[in-house]
DNA sequence: CCATAAAACTGGTCAGACCAGTGGTGCTTT
DNA sequence: AAAGCACCACTGGTCTGACCAGTTTTATGG
């Protein structure tokens, strides 16, 4: 029975694609150096070079004569994206479709985090909670998004990560209303504030069911809350994504 | 100027591929040994070798050790669907992780469908209900499919409806897998048209819990039931979406 | 302080060697 | 003559170590 029909080579590929898929390498990261590769597969340079290759072939990595190789943009489809954008440009209140939707998501998203989360993803998850609690309260949507983006990535499921991302726009047009509306008022940002760590704590703890009601009830809570200054009157503030500004890593 | 960006490799690669394009090529045939290749080249075999590693990637040639690379029978062109998704659907655990996503949106949207639906969304919901009955329970993937989406349509939720629909091919190999699994298999069949049947139910009746418990315990169901009949040994069949097959409306 | 040269990366290519499957050729055995 | 077997000439798979060629960082000299 020969057992072993795969080549190292491509074992190597298949791993690299795996981490790609699962969202633990992100677009336009740099893969390692070819030699750092073949040090921690304890293969030859050729052999990753090969794996690489077939990485390129499927395209889901570029490589640059002495820059590196860097995991390509799969962009989903960002005309889908735009014409759903439009739609919701002319009706706000399908906001409130995608928080019902948010909800859903982020509670599979958070529970399976606490299950799964590997250290890298521990780290990184910590790194935008506490960026998040550092910025000015007032003006870090992209960081309270980036907070909630580490925490899908950390469910490690594929499509999970694809569909919130297919949304990106979207997502952050909900986390800046909330942002915007919510956070200048002290009482909804200490609320917002405790919910998030409530979130941060569960995953990191490894409590899946808390972490679902945490991320559910946070969801909610934003929706809620806009809706209710909505019907009292006061002035909502919807922010489009003109572009995606800043990328200042 | 610098024209020449590309590599040897590349070249070569790029070279063959053209040759296979053009019919020089044919499915099946052999493709002259690295050794030979190199030398008409006039290029060493690491790089040929990288070179065949890329047509690899890309899907045009298949290598068999001690045998040598083959032209890969394919079809003309199947069609960009995004490579994401072809990617994804290359994975048959990634359909687990589908099915919980599927899980929650489901739930949602029965969810809402139950409060919301209108006389028409009513009709049409009846109408794939009944296709679905009526239909050979073997091959009715796609009126289960269709069933669903009605369902989805009638929760009124454009966020909702453009993610599930984005996820369409996907979400056909969820169906298509558990139609070719399960209802072969006369207690998972009956199991299931008792469960589809009481989803119909709740959402006419406008049972909201009700309908979502139902959907949610459905999807749940049936990768319950797939994957335990993989751990039985049991041989589960995975369907890819070539194409979107016949469109016989 | 800034421009420039040197060093320390990165990927790209080469040569030659050896291992590991595959298949044919011809000899031995039955 | 037919079956078996060892051998050999292929095929792809991997390794090594060297060197070339872009890029980025660092140190150096003005």
């Amino acid at each position: 029975m020969s057992v072993n029909v795969t080549s190292i080579a491509r074992e190597i590929c298949d791993r690299i694609e795996r981490q790609i898929i699962e969202g633990s390498l992100l677009p336009d990261e740099q893969i390692p150096s070819e030699r750092q590769l073949a040090a921690r597969f304890g293969a030859s340079r050729a052999v990753v070079r090969e794996a690489l290759r077939e990485l390129q072939g499927r395209g889901l990595i570029e490589t640059r004569h002495g820059r590196g190789s860097f995991v390509s943009q799969m962009v989903p489809e960002p005309e889908e994206d735009s014409r759903l954008l439009r739609l919701i440009a002319g009706y706000p209140s399908t906001l409130y479709d995608l928080l019902e939707v948010r909800e859903q998501l982020e509670g599979q998203a958070a529970c399976l985090a606490a299950e799964r989360a590997n250290q890298r993803d521990r780290y990184f998850i910590t790194k935008a909670f506490e960026q998040m609690n550092a910025a000015d309260p007032r003006s870090n949507a992209r960081l309270d998004h980036a907070f909630h983006l580490a925490i899908v990535e950390a469910s490690h499921n594929p499509v999970l990560v694809h569909v919130l991302s297919s949304l990106k726009n979207l997502m952050l047009m909900t986390v800046r209303a909330s942002v915007a509306n919510l956070n200048p008022r002290e009482a909804f940002r200490q609320q917002i504030a405790r919910q998030h760590q409530r979130i941060y704590r569960a995953v990191l703890a490894g409590q899946a069911k808390a972490a679902k009601r945490a991320a559910m009830a946070h969801v909610r809570f934003v929706g809620e809350s806009i809706r209710q200054l909505e019907a009292e009157g006061h002035k909502v503030i919807w922010i489009n994504p003109q572009q995606t500004p800043d990328h200042h890593t």
